[in-house]
DNA sequence: CTGTTAGCGCCTTCAT
DNA sequence: ATGAAGGCGCTAACAG
């Protein structure tokens, strides 16, 4: 079904059938209406490739990350897929695994696609190929969740975030707070975190204590023993709702009460975290709304024709959403 | 940086070029060699739209998925992309939040979008307009998740699969057991399980009560008000792992302890069921397989050029999990 | 083994 | 307001 066909059957030159899709007003109503009839008849679809081919734009928007078993990117690439539907895009997304190589194979399939911009999660923009390759290729792109002053971001605010999250505990009578954090070498969003953790502890003139779990590792036996240290700790900050679930069955195995003996907090707000038991406390980030944002600055740009740059980056509101996991220290403890 | 340029370049012809890069043995090794070192230098990177223009592939898989907020979802996505790339497909997913109109729209935007084939969960095979329009258009497509003896299908025996958990219950002493379901018109998958319960229930010489979760609603207050009813189950199949977590929750906040007083199962086996406490008993699907082998299917049939059909379908083994909020019936239940 | 060339389907000047 | 025609970048005959 070619636009050839559609003229031939409407009696028209294959012009005025892209005007009547692409510039209607271009074409008196009685053409119009009279080719797009047809068009519906022959059930014509325009063809994207040759669209594409000639206008130089593919209307598609490339996404790179980590992984969709981490609910906080399905979250996000819902987002991100809802907004680009709405624009009129299509997205293509690719996943990492978090690891450094996937990121560049990621970007360079990507580019090789022909896709108009990117939004991608990178493990640390400072260090990043992928994203050298990907500036100077030209192509507009938006970091997301990633955070950092020469790209153009759409992120909260981790280390306000997460001391802010520590004054919360502290203010819960909290002391002794410890924070599980994943690699810290892997992701800015770890080490912004860990940085606002240590702050907000050594405002509140405390000690901090830090576990840093690999990717690889179970995660099972090394909490158990965090948890278990003495001094023990009244509460911890995880650097994700993933680990912070992990702690909370850590914890609650090693004979813990959750948060009688221990308040966990997460950070990502990731959905179900409202339906466990104990519900999950947890500095939410709008994580569709960080997708939204992303396709929205995206699709501005291109239209506008100047890609995004730091400039445009965007910090989202984080807020605290209190839950059963984490309560206030037990009276011997403060 | 066309293949022109290259092609100049190193003083060679554009056909001499494309075969370099397509089919190289048609090229003498010197020859190929100084082709790609100059694309190389150039950073050429083959042009998709023209590609797929020329040979009328675009190598790129349309999903169509109900959500990806559910991870069942997000998993199998991932399996998806994974298997793509390795293939060397890219993918283009679109989420229709389980709405029927979304479905076909999603199906049409993919077949604007020149998809070679297209991967999809329906609401329900059996009555999805959707469906009609995709097998009028004549484009390869598998369904997942779902079941039906006119379509390719990749998906396990929810029926046998829902019977069998009942069994184990069963097994365990339980004699009083409850079925959460969501909507059943909206999903075949809710109706082959909770067939699968019937039959079950009926086996064993039970009586089987149901509770029917509408999308919209908000479980809690239903749930609580199933769950405490006299007399009081001693356990409750849902059909789906999300469920199954509300579930704990309403049993927790209405007094009872899981799985002392109630044992819950649900059905999916989602990952983080295993992280949870109690951790998630449940009827496990292979998530990510079902994703790579529906793409197996479909690159396969791409290149026999005859595409799936509904004897092609594949059932892939469930399991049961055996995890903490399952345990035996107490004593006086028997 | 390599080159020449038609044409995939569409948009977009340039005429009319 | 509509039509004619070139060309986007590539692949695949076909020729040499």
């Amino acid at each position: 079904m070619s636009i050839q066909s559609v003229a031939k059957k409407a009696g028209v030159s294959v012009a005025t059938v892209s005007r009547a899709f692409n510039f209607p007003d271009k074409v008196v109503p009685a053409t119009r209406e009279h080719v797009h009839r047809v068009a519906n008849e022959l059930g014509y679809q325009p063809n994207a490739s040759a669209r594409s081919l000639r206008t130089q734009r593919t209307r598609v928007l490339g996404v790179v990350l980590p992984t969709l078993l981490n609910p906080v990117f399905a979250e996000c690439l819902q987002g991100i897929a809802r907004a680009a539907v709405a624009g009129g895009y299509a997205i293509t997304p690719v996943t990492t695994g978090y690891v450094l190589d996937e990121e560049e194979r990621a970007v360079r399939q990507l580019l090789a696609g022909n896709v108009d911009a990117l939004i991608l999660v990178v493990s640390n923009p400072a260090a990043s190929v992928a994203l050298q390759r990907l500036r100077a290729a030209g192509l507009p792109y938006v970091l997301i969740y990633n955070r950092h002053p020469d790209h153009p971001c759409v992120s909260v605010d981790n280390e306000a975030a997460a001391s802010g999250a520590v004054m919360r505990l502290v203010s819960l009578g909290h002391r002794r707070i410890g924070m599980v954090s994943g690699t810290l070498a892997a992701s800015d969003r770890a080490q912004q975190r860990h940085r606002g953790f240590v702050r907000g502890m050594k405002a509140a003139g405390l000690k901090a204590r830090t576990l840093e779990i690999p990717f690889v590792e179970d995660a099972a036996a090394s909490l158990a023993r965090f948890l278990s240290a003495t001094p023990r700790l009244t509460a911890v900050f995880c650097s994700n709702d993933l680990l912070a679930v992990r702690c909370i069955r850590a914890a609650q195995r090693g004979g813990q009460n959750v948060p009688r003996d221990l308040s966990v907090v997460g950070f990502d707000g990731i959905a179900i975290g409202e339906d466990l038991t104990p519900s999950l406390s947890t500095v939410t980030q709008p994580n569709s709304e960080i997708g939204r944002q992303s396709v929205e600055l995206l699709l501005r740009a291109l239209d506008s024709g100047s890609p995004p740059d730091a400039a445009a980056s965007r910090v989202l509101p984080h807020a605290f959403r209190a839950g059963e996991s984490c309560a206030g220290a037990p009276p011997e403890a403060r």
